[in-house]
RNA sequence: GCCCUCAUCGUCUAGUGGUUAGGACACAGGCUUCUCAAGCCUGCAGCAGGGGUUCGACUCCCCUUGAGGGUACCA
């Protein structure tokens, strides 16, 4: 029985990396009967923003990823955010220091700058320089008193350290390459490696699965767990998902992008992005000349007033793509991991039941998106309609879509017609024009050209047709069916020949669900009305 | 620089000393078709390089090369 936890520091939305751990977490709890525990690890005061824990959530139940511990539930081992736990890691970091096992330190950024750039002048790693006497308390209160920041230093033991790792196996690490790393900040927070330890201790973490970038921290860990006669667990490290462009996939890339499309832009109004992002000039200033970054919602509203398509990095990225959860949990946990069964397309509940943990992959993966698109069409196709309705209904609130306003049975209907559709985001795309006006319709000038416009015969075929459906008796997808199929024939031309006229006259574009489902749902009247408005619109030209 | 990790088609992967190296996505061609998709059929394509070990290496060992991660009072 394994008892896992997500801990994600709350710094902005869920991302894939972060997602396919948190995922790994749940699949691995669920599959030994386990429980699954959620901790917000927020101890960086400047980094955590108070709504991102709140995003990362959403983000989670999206994803159908619940916790049976955790913020919103509780459980016994809380509070489960770190921040609302001092007094516990101060306990423990007293008795590392009582024991000899941790010492004050004073330095100075300025001061360890110099030390570090010492060390690389030598080809060397920096090793911070363990005092042969620790400060005592009184050094310690002199050093406040002159302005010093005090912090609290663990002291790594030498001698060869052995991590043991589901995915890689035994790895060696030698203690006289670790520094004695910082467990408690100047600001009387503990770092992640205090928190983390002290945390899977007392909420008897039996498993940590998380992404290789922790690799090297965790022989600290583990002797951070010796000096503290705690358990270890065991570790999964899993490798990391790069983009692209090479590199890990975070939300740099999408800062990284943001920031050479502004700086291609001529002539920008500097201080009117500044003011649609919500930051100010000088702010925007130091993104563009240094590494200093916005935050997401920042950097996502400089976008759409740049008009440019930021790469999808978080979940809420894909969301608003179209992707369904479902497609997104099965794609993910097919990276870096392979289930046991004879197929692709599989529900949590397959590779939950499935789950091998001898089955992780070392490699780094590469996010195809186009096998995500894949994956999609298919679980879109798998779904119930019930469930795809609802799914659809979220993602039209999510883009704020006109379509908003249809109701379930047009909506199902539409569903239903978009059989074998990619993404929600293709639906809506079709479907559009069923919910704006007709003279709101953007008429795509290569389609009205080369449908429409060419040697005037899409114009005359749809005089003739406006003529035909006015005269039709009864309407119904049959019977719009029969009269288009019967222009075709009569003429001795191909049906497209005749419903590409028309198609463009009530969407705009010739990209469309299917022309009579399309008529029917539009309804007679407004399908006419539409190809008057385009025979007016495109006659004289 | 130093430390750690990794290496099978373009991509995700199966494969644990003897396989015609399998699948999926992508790509190409064809069929179907009212558009875009979807669907069906066919095809293209891979063990990074060099040394060992072995009767035999994709598989085990070493080196090279390449890729990624870490090197913070971030997690």
């Amino acid at each position: 029985m394994a008892i896992t936890r997500f801990a994600p520091s709350p710094t902005g939305y869920l991302h894939i990396g972060g997602a396919r751990t948190a995922l790994f977490d749940l699949i691995w709890a669920k599959n030994t009967g386990g429980r699954y525990i959620l901790r917000i690890e927020d101890t960086d005061q400047s980094r955590n923003s108070p709504t991102a824990a709140k995003q990362v959530m959403d983000d989670l139940k999206w994803l159908g990823i619940v916790w049976n511990e955790g913020p919103e539930i509780g459980g016994q081992a809380g509070p489960y955010f770190q921040s609302q736990r001092l007094d516990i890691y101060h306990n423990y970091i007293q008795k590392l220091l009582t024991s000899g096992k941790a010492y004050y330190c004073f330095d100075s950024a300025q001061e360890l700058d110099k030390m570090r750039k010492e060390a690389a002048a030598k080809k060397q790693n920096f090793i911070y320089p363990r005092p042969k006497v620790f400060p005592t308390p009184a050094d310690v209160e002199q050093a406040k008193s002159q302005g010093r920041d005090v912090v609290v230093r663990f002291c790594m033991p030498q001698g060869e350290i052995v991590v043991n790792d589901i995915v890689r196996g035994e790895v060696r690490f030698n203690g006289k390459d670790l520094s004695d790393f910082i467990i408690l900040k100047s600001d009387g927070f503990p770092t992640y490696h205090l928190a983390c330890v002290v945390d899977d201790e007392l909420m008897n973490i039996t498993h940590v699965i998380r992404g290789q970038e922790h690799l090297m921290n965790t022989p600290g860990h583990v002797m951070l767990q010796a000096a503290l006669g705690f358990k270890t667990p065991v570790y999964a490290h899993l490798s990391v998902i790069v983009s692209e462009g090479g590199g890990k996939m975070s939300k740099r890339e999408r800062a990284k992008v943001l920031k050479a499309a502004i700086k291609k832009s001529q002539d920008l109004d500097k201080a009117k992005l500044a003011s649609v992002g919500g930051i100010n000039i000088s702010e925007l200033e130091e993104f563009l000349s240094g590494d200093v970054m916005p935050d997401t919602p920042a950097i996502d509203a400089m976008a759409e007033y740049l008009k440019i398509d930021l790469p999808e990095i978080n979940i809420v990225d894909f969301m608003k793509s179209g992707f369904l959860p479902q497609t997104l949990v099965n794609f993910i946990a097919l990276l870096g991991y392979s289930a046991p069964l004879d197929k692709e397309i599989l529900t949590l509940q397959e590779i939950i039941d499935s789950f091998d943990s001898t089955r992780f992959n070392k490699t780094n993966c590469l996010f195809d998106r186009k096998k995500l698109l894949a994956f999609n069409t298919e679980h879109l196709k798998m779904i119930s309609e019930d469930e795809l309705l609802k799914y659809y209904k979220d993602f039209l609130k999510v883009i704020n879509s006109p379509a908003c306003k249809g109701d379930d049975s047009l909506l199902k209907r539409i569903l239903k017609a978009s059989h074998g559709a990619r993404t929600l985001a293709e639906i809506e795309h079709k479907s559009r024009f069923l919910f704006i006006d007709a003279d709101k319709i953007e008429y795509d000038s290569k389609d009205v050209e080369k449908v429409l416009l060419k040697n005037g015969e899409g114009l005359a075929m749809l005089t003739l047709l406006k003529a035909k459906l006015s005269e039709l008796s009864t309407i119904s997808e049959e019977s719009i069916e029969s009269l288009l199929r019967g222009i075709a024939e009569e003429k001795q031309i191909g049906l497209g020949k005749v419903a590409q006229p028309l198609r463009v006259a009530i969407c705009g574009t010739t990209i469309s669900l299917p022309i009579f489902e399309s008529i029917d749902m539009l309804g007679i009247k407004g399908t006419i009305h539409r190809m008057e408005c385009a025979i007016n619109k495109f006659q004289t030209k």
